[in-house]
DNA sequence: CATTAAACTGAATAAAAATACAGATTAACT
DNA sequence: AGTTAATCTGTATTTTTATTCAGTTTAATG
């Protein structure tokens, strides 16, 4: 069922998304131009409740931003939903493309992304494929033994 | 050379990477024990300069977390929201990898495409990273000088 | 050195965000 | 419908964070 509160959020994301709103009094007032009753509380709790963050830009100015939720698991089992989601990986000139599990993707692009591998220089992920982009053609088939390992390490399953 | 604020902001780094760090005070307090007279203020300027963000668990519970800049930031200030909201700007072979703040790729992708840069093939966007394919690998480094530029641009005197 | 400017910091305070509390609304069940 | 529990939200307030102001230290230059 679509509730008011759902609408709000939805509405909250937008706006984060589209201004540059660098406090909650703000984006009361805007939320109050595009038609919702709103407190500065009820944002605090909205904005709690989406995980949204504030961020401090390279000039010092700070705003708040949509954080995709995947970011923050525990190492161990980071490396486990990766590992297990994981079909196959292959290296084509400097960029390595993993294929997983459909829909998973996403998750392993951002599990990825939270280990630093070195090499590692963006990644970019569908539904079933991510695309890892490394310095050169070295680097990637490094990293593509890197991410071997890791699959193997991954099928000894046992939880933490 | 290595002054007392970089010694004090790598250990705030580091306490808060191995802490679960939920107010100023909190890391105040932590740093005295570990041999840091600092006050509160200090915490909040040092938090402000090295990007820290304070992000809200699913469970609710809200913590600081250094937030992963790739070390290398572009000097200078940003003017638009497309320079805003970009965090670095690197090439890798034929692709220009370019970083932006959390669900800020496919806002900075789609701004790129409208800007009909010279050399740019394609874009393709995740959640906080683009891919822009370029013919070669000259071309993509040109690409990440235009980058370069337009993420500076504005600034009021020369670099530091 | 001496002088001036720039960067840094703490104490106090202002600004911003989170929450306690209470009333309102909704949901679930009899 | 009536009852109870749960969720939700605004007001007022507390808690947390950012900043102003003034004093200090550091750096740069004559």
């Amino acid at each position: 069922m679509r509730t008011a509160k759902n609408d709000r959020q939805e509405m909250i994301i937008k706006l984060i998304k589209e201004h540059d709103i660098s406090t909650q009094d703000e984006l009361t007032s805007l939320m109050k131009k595009n038609g919702f009753a709103v407190t500065q509380a009820t944002c605090s709790r909205d904005i709690k409740e989406l995980g949204i963050i504030k961020v401090t830009l390279p000039n010092q100015v700070s705003k708040y931003a949509v954080l995709d939720r995947t970011g923050d698991v525990a190492p161990g089992r980071l490396l486990n939903v990766f590992s297990n989601s994981l079909i196959s990986c292959k290296s084509a000139m400097n960029m390595v493309v993993i294929k997983t599990l459909p829909g998973m993707a996403q998750a392993a692009a951002s599990a990825l992304d939270s280990m630093h591998l070195q090499y590692v220089v963006g990644t970019i992920a569908g539904d079933d494929t991510v695309f890892v982009a490394a310095p050169g053609t070295e680097e990637a088939n490094a990293l593509v033994s890197t991410i071997d390992d890791m699959m193997s390490a991954g099928n000894m399953s046992s939880e933490e």
